[in-house]
DNA sequence: TCTATAAACTGAACGCGTTCAGTAAGGCGC
DNA sequence: GCGCCTTACTGAACGCGTTCAGTTTATAGA
């Protein structure tokens, strides 16, 4: 029994990495399911056994960089630096330099808009993986003892969520050499989002947040 | 000679606005192109004689839909509106009304997120049409003699551009009746970007005005 | 009017992702 | 050991977008 689902769980673990060696080497669009399979020597149909798209291997892909990353993460939240700006920047960094090998196979998840499509950042099937993902903000904003303001904060961890995949998709399709134009657009981006995030405690900037937040429940709301 | 680029010009035609008709029906991925060119009495190498792919077709109805909203575009910005938000608010809305019929089409052209696919709205196939668009926010911007900062003034029509694609999004896959979140969406968030356009002129916002424009000139500027 | 050359098509064939009816093989009750 | 069921696979076939070697059609030039 146990060597069975054993057997089981090797070749499926083998068609995977298999996958994903093929995917990294050629790209995703140009890697066959046939030549995956002929590759991992099981028939076309075994893939399809294990995986139910040529999609959901990069899903797979996703749901295991996001496990491997989550203690990278905690570490590098745990370093003790000086503030958000500094965190922020180390969270997506590292995230970064953790998918540099993958580069083109993240361009296959990140080239759908459409929440319906199962690759989409969006959709119900990374579902999970999303959610876990804002958690490693709210921990990055958790880490002061800043007070941000009552209404704004719940939203925050998922505005920066989403202001690192934007980071992300420039980084995808970036040709810049190294990526530079990503890294510069990192260090200019990310003070002023941190710039606006401690200027929205003013009491100055209350008519303005208090739009955003307004603007943040119609989009995050009920129907 | 004339009737023969004629005759040419109507089967092009004909294959056009099948397939656009079949599009609104059954939508872009369940239309095939074998049904494309048996609805329109061709064979199915003809619509690849006019059309290089599927994807052109959806370019073509951008195109067209283009042509014939600049001067929708011109007419709504010639009623006197009061300011900036009224004149954008009239641009957007009329945009949407007039994709409404083919908003499933829409969702195939906002799909993607490569600008190395053609049917994204940043691809250089598209380029031409992006331009042209970008164009209706400079001359919104123009209409009142209003002066905008003039490092900012060279960004704010592409900036709009994002913002306007933003809210399209949105509402291609908007599922609630009537899209009214996309309604709610642009009500809230309207008053936000051109409240922000204001404050920008402010002395004392010339810091985070400064730190945006170097942001901008990272994204649009060279390597 | 005839001919040659280009434009306007034709449809079989290819490669791909995906499906599915079928086959092997391991474990469990007897 | 023997039947039986579930799990693990097999590979031919389907439908799709796309390609391409041809065939027809129209017109410009002799």
């Amino acid at each position: 029994m146990t060597t069975k689902t054993q057997k089981s769980e090797e070749t499926r673990a083998l068609i995977l990495s298999t996958a994903l060696a093929l995917f990294r080497e050629q790209g995703f669009e140009k890697t066959t399911m046939r030549e995956i399979a002929a590759e991992a020597d099981v028939a076309l149909g075994a893939t399809y056994y294990y995986f139910s798209s040529k999609d959901a291997l990069v899903l797979a892909f996703y749901a295991q960089s996001q496990a491997e990353l989550e203690p990278l993460l905690a570490e590098v939240l745990a370093r003790k630096h000086k503030n958000l700006q500094a965190r922020l920047h180390a969270l997506i960094t590292t995230k970064l330099e953790y998918f540099q090998p993958n580069r083109s196979l993240l361009s296959a998840l990140a080239a759908h808009t459409d929440p319906g499509h199962s690759l989409s950042p969006f959709s119900e099937d990374s579902r999970a993986i999303r959610e876990r993902d804002i958690q490693s903000f709210q921990q990055a904003l958790d880490a002061d003892k800043v007070k941000y303001p009552a209404d704004l904060a719940p939203h925050l961890p998922a505005v920066l969520w989403i202001y690192q995949m934007g980071i992300i998709l420039y980084w995808v399709y970036d040709q810049s050499p190294g990526q530079r134009r990503t890294f510069r657009l990192l260090e200019k981006s990310l003070p002023i989002v941190t710039r606006l995030i401690q200027l929205s405690t003013l009491p100055l900037m209350k008519p303005l947040r208090k739009l955003t937040v307004e603007l943040l429940d119609a989009i995050y709301g009920p129907d």
